[in-house]
RNA sequence: GCCCAGGUAGCUCAGUUGGUAGAGCAGCGGACUGAAAAUCCGCGUGUCGGUGGUUCGAUUCCGCCCCUGGGCA
């Protein structure tokens, strides 16, 4: 497992596409405007999309969307899994060690800033946790807290105690859960870089910078239409499974706050209320993010609806045409 | 028209026995290596409805006015 995973480094793709911005930028309509222009194929490149069940409420691609340009890693795990970065960046590498990008330009699309960093930087390799022990150390978050569990590492791993909030219950119960299983702290995994999956050199890194106030209007709107499209039945068919709320999938914005509205524990218009603050808030996260983890490499294009015309016009049309 | 209760941050409210005010939410800034749509850290943004008076000093006390809600007519 973690042969291969060392063994995909080596397929590095060239001429990639990045395109990341924050939620309800207009990045999914870009990207197809682009990898039509250039013979590309998209990857999903965001960490709720690749769920299924929740079509509507993480606004994935539709699917003529997706029939009019290939597309990767939507829809592809089903909720009840724990996805995760690490397997989001497995999955990549089967694309490239299948061939299921060969001949299109990969253009990678979507808003979780980490994953971006995982494809340019690569993820250090990490030991695998049991289940036995992440329930317990997650259990014992519960029962004891994050300061009680910070005090405890503090015991068994200072240095990485030393760079988290006391508070920061699950990156402590990260550190601690990672010792647990490989007797080594989790600074010394960290130290070892991993393998990027994107050569940089030749990649057009983009980051969509829209205003604030276009950006607010745009995720109301778009809330709004999620409901009209069928959202509330979405979250439905969702519960169906039963699933255990502290689920990845089950934190999706909207699940819970439609949730609640459909259990009768909160008035609707409070619950969407509540789903179109809870989507700034976390637009507001992304762009944190960009602006101050993604380096000046990133090229930053302000405009919502100025399309692909808004990238071409500060670099060459040949920018999007493969180099080799 | 009269009576009562209110008018304090964007919202809901607390408070100052007179020394220009603080909580929650919202908002803003930040961190980020397998939960990242997650998790966590920091920041109070204000003609205390208006106006006149008393006072060294009024958001606080008094008068008048305006506004909101409820009640009586």
């Amino acid at each position: 497992m973690e042969d291969s995973v060392r063994d995909a480094g080596r397929g590095r793709l060239k001429a990639a596409v990045l395109i990341a911005g924050p939620t309800a930028s207009g990045k999914s309509a870009l990207a197809l405007e682009v990898a039509e222009r250039i013979g590309g194929a998209i990857v999903n490149t965001d960490s709720m999309q690749g769920y299924s069940v929740l079509n509507l409420l993480t606004a994935r691609p539709t699917v003529s969307d997706m029939a009019r340009v290939p597309h990767h890693l939507y829809g592809h795990v089903h909720p009840s899994t724990p996805y995760s970065t690490g397997a989001w960046l497995r999955d990549v590498m089967r694309l490239i060690d299948e061939g299921a990008l060969a001949g299109r330009r990969p253009v990678f699309v979507g808003g979780t800033g980490l994953y971006f960093r995982a494809l340019l930087q690569g993820l250090s390799e990490m030991p695998e946790i049991p289940a036995s022990v992440r329930d317990r150390w997650r259990y014992e978050l519960m029962e004891r807290g994050p300061h009680k569990l910070h005090r405890l590492l503090t015991r068994e791993d200072p240095a990485t105690a030393a760079l988290l909030q006391p508070s920061d219950g699950q990156r402590i119960v990260r550190a601690l859960e990672v010792l647990e299983s490989s007797g080594k702290s989790i600074r010394e995994w960290q130290a070892v870089a991993g393998r990027p999956l994107v050569d940089q050199g030749s990649a057009r890194l983009f980051v969509i910078e829209p205003e604030r106030a276009e950006l607010v209007r745009r995720i109301e709107e778009r809330f709004d239409r999620m409901l009209d499209l069928g959202a509330r039945e979405e979250v439905q068919d969702l519960l169906r499974f039963n699933l255990d709320p502290a689920l990845p999938a089950m934190k999706a914005i909207g699940v819970r706050e439609l949730a609640a509205a459909i259990a009768g524990d909160l008035d609707e218009r409070e619950a969407i209320l509540r789903a179109k603050i809870a989507t700034r808030q976390y637009a507001k996260r992304q762009t944190t993010w960009f602006r101050n983890q993604f380096g000046p490499e990133w090229k930053r294009i302000q405009s919502i609806s100025g399309g692909i015309d808004s990238i071409s016009s500060g670099s060459p049309t040949e920018a999007w045409l493969p180099d080799d």
